[in-house]
DNA sequence: CGGACAGTTGAATGAATTCAACAATCGTGG
DNA sequence: CCACGATTGTTGAATTCATTCAACTGTCCG
């Protein structure tokens, strides 16, 4: 094989999983995958909206507004976040193509964090109230949506681990990794991808200066475990990336 | 009024909901307080295991574990934590009477923390797989579990802004004052209570050396921001307590 | 082309940690 | 009920990892 430049994505966006019936938007196949039968379908199909285009940057949702749909990403990728107040805010999470935004507005019907385009994204947006009456009729969705959550609430507990006790290197380490595990769990390279944080993003993300960022992967490259150049990375060692970010088992 | 010594929790454990029905455990009343007619209600018994007892330090549950049961706190506190597998670890939650425990591990069937007892501990123990099939017939406790899960999501993000972008002082302030809330909300008094963790463990919960912690509290000891005398606290400015943690709205 | 933004680098600074030693308190068994 | 070992809490001094600040380069896009 000849090493060629560090591209971008793999053209074809495959999905992870077995052909579903897929109508207006990829929400069945990737978060509603049980055994819905076509009556199902057509029902499920009446509470999509509409799917919209948001851009690089574009607000999806703000803390405090009322909950009206919720978010399937149909392709691109979405940052979470909360503040403070005073300016400083916190990034909690990074969602990409088949995940479900605005679940944790549930409980007070108010959106409680800020969600962002961090490239041009496409979103099917899933009225609530009318999910709400149809996941009464089909049992299973509540259930498909109480996993989503309990998904969430697993990766928060991830993320509060590396913001609480790893260090700057572990905390780039277990980033780079999760990313990779994420692409090759789609079908995408493992081992060469694009950042869609910037060193801005990522650092605040993470709890680091955008500096610390830059210099922990340079310092990443010069040791031979990544290539990067701009937002383009190739894992060249994952396993001692791996054993860096003392990353083992449950995903 | 004279200065008394800080005294412990005050002797009456009222409950902060109308009173409702509450059979074996106080489950209904916290968790799952919608319109149950009697029959759900009989329904409900049934997937009472039956409540335990745990002691300081005991273990509840741990990570990998199958998921056998949920967890209702009846009285008592219970710390959740994650580790990294080189003995680091992180409290991700702190819980009280009313909370539910082992939610997380809905999706993937296994424990993902560990929880374990911070003083004498009572809490009943449900069946998963019982309580999937009341679910199934009574909408309004799924419904309940999701809300329940969407109000762990929004801790877990106000904690990760705490641990990715406050400072030691701030951290203190905003643990102090959420847990005063917490009281008041229950009709314990707001501005006098108990710690029922040790330094080092508000210390790590916080994501700070127990030194730290220490250090801080004498400081605000010294500003006439609070009394502390061991686990006893009495906060005796909360206005300005608030301002240091920069805490608004949503609770 | 030019302005804005993203990325990079070095030097100085600092907030919190680590280390070490000690004090107070708890709890448990003699 | 007291004593003693263990645990929990406290303090000062030295250290450090990451941040802040400032200056600069490269690159994207209108």
């Amino acid at each position: 094989m000849t090493k060629a430049k560090i591209s971008l994505l793999p053209p074809a966006q495959q999905q992870h999983c077995e052909p579903v019936t897929c109508n207006n938007c990829g929400i069945y196949q990737l978060c509603l995958p049980l055994g819905l039968d076509q009556g199902d379908m057509t029902l499920l199909d009446s509470v999509i909206k509409r799917k919209e285009i948001y851009k690089r940057g574009q607000v999806l949702y703000r803390p405090g507004e009322q909950l009206d749909y919720v978010y399937a990403i149909r392709s691109g990728s979405v940052k979470t976040y909360v503040g403070t107040g005073d300016g400083r805010v916190q990034i909690t999470g990074f969602h990409v193509a088949g995940e479900l935004l605005g679940l944790s507005a549930l409980a007070s019907r108010r959106y409680s964090n800020e969600a962002s385009a961090l490239e041009t994204v496409s979103v099917c947006k899933v009225e609530i109230d009318r999910l709400d009456e149809v996941a009464q009729k089909i049992p299973s969705i509540q259930y498909q949506m109480l996993k989503i959550m309990s998904v969430q609430i697993r990766q928060d507990e991830e993320l509060m681990l590396l913001l609480g006790k790893r260090n700057a290197e572990e905390r780039l380490a277990e980033y780079l990794i999760s990313l990779s595990r994420r692409f090759a769990s789609r079908n995408y390279s493992g081992t060469q991808f694009r950042l869609s944080m910037s060193r801005l993003d990522i650092g605040n993300y993470l709890g680091l200066a955008e500096e610390t960022v830059i210099r922990i992967l340079r310092r990443f490259q010069e040791s031979g475990l990544i290539t990067a150049d701009r937002r383009s990375v190739c894992l060249t060692d994952i396993r001692r990336l791996s054993a860096i970010a003392h990353l083992d088992a449950a995903a």
